[in-house]
DNA sequence: GCTTTTGGTAGCATGTTGCAACCAGACAGT
DNA sequence: ACTGTCTGGTTGCAACATGCTACCAAAAGC
């Protein structure tokens, strides 16, 4: 069968993750949850995705554990999204792929969008990989091992 | 015309950063350069990505200036394909996606690759979203604001 | 010069995406 | 209760992307 390849049992987190956000959209949805969007409809607006596939998103990231149904919130009958822990523990992830955007891809004093601290309104720091000792870590100090076993 | 809605000219970072990634191979493609890999077949061997569609995404990575084809490295005539200063910048993402991975897609003890310090061979910190002057930060500390010019 | 490896390209079947049209249940006004 | 509108979808279809297999040319190895 022709499938989109799947890597939901590959042993490397990075390709579990990968599969279970599912694609582009999902992750922008979840963007959209983390600055306050919750309904259907205010999905729908911010990304001017097509309606099935939101609807088919949505599901897919109810399912895999992202987002909760929550039946209610300002007393109407229709149902709202929101992040789960596990989907707020993909706060890094957005951050980092923000901050990489920011550098990469605008020219100095284009405008965009910008994730600031809510109490004093500042930029962030940008993200820094450690080592468990606290030493900033570059991609050159580290190294992928392969565990068979752990030995906690 | 019916394509892949393209995000390059959206104003949030996120969104232009996910677009310049182009799809999940690519990502997987620079977890594999960040672990060492360099040549088509390497790629090639440790994706099990069909042919041409590595070759669809090693040039569009080349293209976006995420990977860089050098003309050789051990002598031969072949070319390899080495990580962009940008494309290195990557490597918060990654950690990102990795330590997501790892926390919500594995059973605890069930075997997987692992990043580790190279000096030390521990695991690293989890990845921690600050503010300007250090504060830790959850999602609900931080707010999107819409800049339309740099005060800078 | 012959074989193997490397790094691709070409063609085809199928899956996925995106658009537009349609639709049912909630809500609001009267 | 009746009507119109908003919300939150579903369905069908056309185009595009993905994945597989087969094929191929240049470089390495012998």
């Amino acid at each position: 069968m022709v499938t989109r390849t799947r890597f939901d049992d590959s042993d490397c987190p990075v390709a579990r993750s990968v599969d279970a956000i599912g694609d582009w959209w999902s992750l922008l949805i979840v963007r959209d949850a983390f600055d306050g969007s919750r309904r259907f409809g205010e999905f729908q607006r911010s990304l001017g995705v097509a309606k099935n596939i939101l609807t088919a998103r949505l599901r897919a990231l109810v399912a895999g554990g992202v987002l909760e149904s929550v039946p209610a919130s300002d007393g109407s009958a229709y149902r709202e999204y929101v992040l789960t822990p596990k989907g707020k523990a993909l706060f890094p992830v957005i951050v980092a792929l923000r901050q990489w955007g920011e550098e990469h891809f605008f020219a100095a004093g284009e405008p965009h969008s910008q994730l600031v601290d809510r109490r004093q309104g500042h930029d962030l720091r940008a993200l820094e990989v450690r080592a468990a000792d606290g030493r900033r870590l570059d991609p050159d100090d580290t190294v992928v091992r392969y565990v068979s076993e752990t030995s906690a």
